[in-house]
DNA sequence: ATTAGTTTTCAATAAGTTTTGAAAATTCAA
DNA sequence: TTGAATTTTCAAAACTTATTGAAAACTAAT
């Protein structure tokens, strides 16, 4: 396989994906562009190499900075703006773990505390079951959110050496 | 709060919650709905609780089957047929790391192995960018797998009291 | 201040996904 | 068998999300 064919199919495949994770299929091809050009490229770079629109850039290219997994890098007698992505796969993954526990886990875990609370009789089947499901959902949450936390916190070398000891 | 909207307000959270993990509206809802009842229920009783098509229902009940989340369930002396979830929230959340590994990372990991491969001058930045960048996200997916394939096999109580030793 | 280059916005439209509902298929009891 | 109850299918419709492209806003050089 040639170099020009193997970069179409890691975009391509990079895009469907990130669909299965909630991202839209562009931003993904627009990341994975990024991540295996050795350079900083343009708006006008990313329209021409994925036929894509200008606005569409713009849009996709601002979320992924939002994201944190992009920059604006500014060279030195350009006038345009050039972009690059963060190339440390761990620093991505941390970076997607960091911003996903913010958008999703910690506001899911503010609402199953509060749904604990209800007024009603403990003695009750199905409140009963909704207690239960809903704690047993909170107390893996918890869980997960502070096994996430040290993940985020931790170098990639500790971690990966450790993990591995651990899951001997 | 009271139980009914304490129900409705988890059915609804949870379906949007879903959304952000490529899971349908309606699959996630029906499946909030069957974690908070107590007794197996029916398609009409979810049509009549969701308010969904007959066809709709029956289109997500099968998918949440497929995906080995809910199971159908014969009641002696009924007709029709009832349905139930898995209320155990750590086989829930196995069962579905399961599934993924299968569908998502897995395929990821065989593509990322054969673009490696590229035929081109090691020296050349853009192939050695690519070839880094691919071997990177490769190597990590591949300890992301080990470690998943240890939680899938573990026992909740056990790995829950070891992670939290392990992340002290 | 003007202008050419560049980026951003956003209404219109296109594309994609989910839902409906009625017909077809299946199941089961008599 | 027959037929009533139930489930399944799937084309059409409704809805949602992504994309375009041209106008507006911005930026920097002259």
């Amino acid at each position: 396989m040639k170099l020009t064919e193997a970069k179409a199919q890691f975009i391509s495949s990079w895009g469907a994906f990130g669909t299965h994770w909630g991202i839209n299929r562009t931003m993904a091809q627009i990341h994975a562009l990024l991540l295996v050009s050795p350079d900083p490229i343009t708006q006008d770079d990313i329209m021409e190499q994925l036929n894509i629109s200008r606005g569409n850039v713009n849009m996709n290219t601002r979320d992924l900075i939002d994201w944190g997994l992009v920059d604006r890098v500014l060279i030195p007698g350009e006038r345009k703006e050039f972009f690059s992505a963060e190339k440390d796969i761990w620093k991505v993954a941390t970076q997607i773990i960091k911003e996903r526990k913010k958008r999703e886990l910690d506001p899911m875990l503010k609402l199953l505390t509060q749904l604990e609370k209800i007024d009603g009789d403990k003695k009750d089947a199905a409140t009963k079951q909704f207690i239960d499901t809903v704690a047993g959902i909170r107390k893996f949450g918890g869980q997960a959110d502070k096994m996430l936390d040290v993940m985020i916190k931790a170098d990639e070398s500790w971690f990966l050496g450790n993990i591995l000891k651990f899951f001997k």
